[in-house]
DNA sequence: TGTTTTACTGAACAGTGTTCAATACATTTG
DNA sequence: CAAATGTATTGAACACTGTTCAGTAAAACA
């Protein structure tokens, strides 16, 4: 019955091709601005298939919610190779601060947008707590290498997140216009620099 | 002629009246859901109405967004009397994180919603400009009494504003169930411990 | 008493997310 | 092969959104 596998098939194909139609109109236009007609002319289809294939917008969003989350621990992987706790850390946080600005609408989509519907029941955000394990983690291999000590690895592992996110959210939302005499990179890198100084005397 | 001025009150008690309705609907609804006309239906009022006292929704958004600043900025200055600059910058933290905690929608207002219009020509930011010299000049207080040597001010200043404001937006957008363990208190006040013991050893 | 100004109404426009009866078509069954 | 079934797709419809605007009522001025 190679029928119904082809038919499995050409239906997680449309839900693909919904899905690369909803990333670029997203992306371009953000969340709230992204309309459910606006993807479905995307991909040249009626909009009432997409709630064939999706509950409600809300799905659409968790699943791009989660390819950011694939998107930016691909790129922290590449740490790995670091070997030095503490140096990894430091790169970590380079490497979130770049994602944000390469990435600032899939950023929004993972740290900023709020999915009011039933998000919270499905459990949609699994991938952000793994992710946020793998921080916590490295925080206290540091820890286990002379670093932050005495501090709560799971306090300390939400402090540094905030540290980084506070850096990237006034950033996506274009509140760093009230410094006035920095551009937004300078102010990221450097904001961050700071943050860095501080890691390295604790 | 003291008609034109009766005119001018009644219109100015207008104005009053829509802002007090859209306080009520923005801070109940949120931003995105709050619409013009739940506004009017709030005050018994026609929905055009409201366009005649005001430009567009995004004009409400930026006296609300202005009215949050002040309500901060009161809470603020009772810390004036705090004489030690580090001890001021210390209190000044927590009570930002508790205007947080106490108006979460004023502070979604202030610092996350983006009021995508025309809103950067008028300058409607510079009560956000004002509290971020407020924040710097502290700063520089501190360093005056040998905290934070060879730092940039403004820098740290956005760094300081940014781990602030992390802990804060991830409170504001529900980010922080992914720590499962601990509730948004203990995250916030212990979060923010932790980065004071930071500031502690700079 | 007009005339003008001002404040307000409510219908209309183009957009939104979502639902659903109708439909077209591939597959299975008789 | 023809009929029945099921599945994917359509497009109109519903109730909402921000915003505009012709019309109106009333107050102020001449």
């Amino acid at each position: 019955m190679g029928i119904i596998e082809r038919k499995r098939r050409e239906k997680l194909n449309m839900r693909q091709r919904i899905l690369n139609g909803a990333r670029k109109v997203f992306l371009q236009k953000g969340y709230e601005l992204a309309s459910i007609r606006n993807i479905a002319t995307e991909i040249s289809y009626s909009p009432g298939v997409i709630y064939f294939h999706f509950k409600d917008k809300g799905e659409i969003f968790r699943e791009l919610h989660r390819e950011g989350f694939l998107l930016l621990m691909n790129e922290l992987r590449i740490l790995d190779s670091v070997s030095d706790p503490f140096e990894r850390l430091k790169a970590v946080g380079r490497v979130f601060i770049q994602f944000a600005q390469q990435n600032k609408d899939y950023y929004n989509l993972m740290f900023i947008v709020e999915e009011l519907s039933k998000s919270a029941e499905d459990g949609g955000f699994t991938i952000a707590s793994e992710a946020i394990s793998h921080l916590q983690n490295l925080i206290e291999e540091c820890q286990q290498s002379g670093r932050f000590k005495g501090m709560d690895s799971e306090y300390f592992t939400f402090m540094t997140l905030s540290a980084l996110h506070g850096i990237c959210a006034l950033f996506c939302k274009d509140r760093t216009t009230s410094f006035i005499n920095k551009t937004n990179d300078e102010l990221m890198i450097n904001g961050y620099a700071c943050f860095v100084a501080l890691l390295e005397k604790g």
